[in-house]
RNA sequence: GGUCCCAUCGUCUAGUGGUUAGGACGCUGGCCUCUCACGCCGGAAACCAGGGUUCAACUCCCUGUGGGACUACCA
């Protein structure tokens, strides 16, 4: 069998968002499933919105979601000179010719047709015309205009057109760069592509493009067109329905493999697991398995991928992804001691970036207090139980989570109190919240010292009246 | 308008003629418990409609309806 190419062709005019990559990552798993070659290639021949920094995004998100490529990045504008020379093989053929109707006539003859209940398609005024090039030409491809064009289809099986339903369409512009569906055919053909995997909305090409591969002698490759991802509204996914950019995702704190674990599921599935390695994708991968009908995009799904995968990550891995990501103004140097943070937040948070939030008071000098949190738990009953927590602290011998659990319940005991009536007091002086991760948690991760000296600070602070000033 | 695609809980999906129609997210009742999460146990929630084919249709066929895509000198 021949070594399987897929490749991904996105145009540089935007960041990558969720539907392009997720057809990257099929097109990649695809091939790397069948041990072949993933290529990439930047299709930049719209000269007027393509743009570098585009291109670069687009690089970044695709890194980041490990999507590596074996070729490429190619450039198709820097190809020109090829489907320039294909251009002329067509003409020379008179499978092509040059055409001089301008963009308003063509405007306002498509306007007529639909006007008048007729297709909108192009009519043919300078196929036999045999016109040579001019200032103003364009290059128009000559399709078959009777039979029929099949697409077989690895997704949606075969599809059916009528060729005189295709029209002409043009294939070189007027300033000498090729369109986009004379260009794909033209570097698929070169670069050996032997799977197009592309978005459904290409289907109506395909024809065409299959008209194009037989004119020019190129063998046709296998096509699977996959469906779109709709917003919750149905319509395609806009910015409209949120963040449609993959690199907004890891700005918003997502890792990339619930990302791509959640876009995976999106139009594909192995019965019913939810979870996937990227490892175990690339054994899985099927098309077969690939469904036919569009997904609506799910955000709180893939928050929970998110949060799943926030929980199972190593605090070495997430102390590296939260760099960039800590608020400014505090002090994460300490990296033992920012990664214990990390472990004590990381079951309970959904994004990296809610993390950072909820870490603040770890790394306070001094607690401040939710104002609701200190009125109801910092008042004079508890300040002896918390004079005497902190007196004993100095001298306990394991200060790990089960000592310090022991310890609070030896207490407890001692005290002859239920430990509710501490646990709220206590982890308001050590947190400043009434929401926090489990006490003998947050008294580990702060050390003794901290602990001993917030529990100093809540007992000041209560004798001072502070809140008996703000209840007034 | 034309062409093409699609149709199982709100959402992602399993299902390939005979199932109490399964799982997941979300929602929800409970348990656990120092708060919040996590986790565990339970619940509500779906085969678009109408015709066929068949002993038997969610499953096959047709029509309708609904949704989507394309219909550029964009990709």
């Amino acid at each position: 069998m021949e070594k399987i190419r897929t490749r991904f062709a996105p145009s540089p005019t935007g960041y990558l968002h969720i539907g392009g990559a997720r057809t990257a990552l099929f097109s990649w798993l695809y091939a790397r499933h069948h041990g072949g070659t993933f290529v990439l290639r930047i299709e930049d021949t719209d000269q007027e919105r393509s743009t570098d920094e585009s291109t670069k995004a687009i690089l970044d998100a695709m890194a980041w979601m490990g999507l590596n490529c074996d070729e490429g990045p190619y450039f198709q504008a820097q190809r020109v000179d090829l489907h320039r020379e294909m251009v002329q093989k067509l003409i020379k053929e008179d499978k092509a010719y040059y055409c001089t109707c301008t963009p308003e006539e063509l405007e306002a003859k498509r306007k007529q047709a639909l006007a008048t209940g007729k297709k909108p398609k192009y009519d043919g005024t300078c196929r036999d015309k045999k016109l040579s090039k001019s200032d103003n030409s364009v290059v128009r491809f000559r399709g078959k205009q009777d039979g029929v064009t099949i697409v077989e289809d690895l997704i949606k099986g075969n599809i059916i057109f009528n060729n005189e339903e295709l029209d002409d369409l043009i294939i070189e512009r007027s300033d000498g760069y090729p369109t986009y569906n004379f260009a794909v055919v033209i570097d698929d053909a070169m670069m050996n592509i032997t799977h197009v995997i592309r978005g459904d909305d290409h289907v109506n090409n395909t024809p065409r493009q299959i008209l194009m591969y037989q004119a020019l002698g190129f063998e046709v490759p296998k096509f699977a067109h996959v469906p779109m991802i709709l917003g919750s509204d149905k319509t395609r996914l806009s910015k409209r329905h949120g963040a449609t950019s993959v690199m907004a995702y890891k700005e918003m704190g997502y890792l990339p493999e619930a990302l791509v674990n959640y876009l995976v599921r999106l139009g594909w599935s192995h019965g019913d697991q939810e979870i996937f390695s990227l490892g175990q994708l690339v054994e899985l991968f099927s098309l077969d398995t690939v469904g036919k009908s569009p997904a609506v995009f799910n955000p709180e799904k893939l928050l929970w991928l998110n949060a799943h995968y926030i929980k199972e990550a190593h605090s070495d891995r997430l102390l590296t992804e939260m760099k960039p990501l800590w608020p400014a103004g505090i002090n994460t140097g300490d990296d033992a001691f920012t990664k214990k943070v990390i472990a004590d937040l990381q079951p309970r948070v959904k994004t990296l970036v809610e993390l950072a939030a909820t870490a603040d008071f770890y790394f306070a000098d001094k607690v401040s207090y939710e104002t609701q949190a200190a009125q109801k738990f910092l008042v004079p009953d508890v300040v002896a139980h918390l004079k005497a927590i902190a007196a004993a602290i100095p001298a306990l011998q394991t200060f790990s989570k089960d000592g310090v659990e022991e310890f609070l319940k030896a207490f407890t005991v001692e005290q002859n109190i239920k430990f509710k009536v501490i646990a709220q007091p206590l982890r308001v002086a050590l947190t400043g919240k009434t929401v926090s991760p489990g006490i003998d948690e947050v008294m580990v991760t702060l050390g003794k010292d901290r602990v001993i000296k917030r529990i100093n600070d809540a007992v000041a602070y209560i004798a001072s009246g502070a809140n008996a000033t703000v209840q007034q």
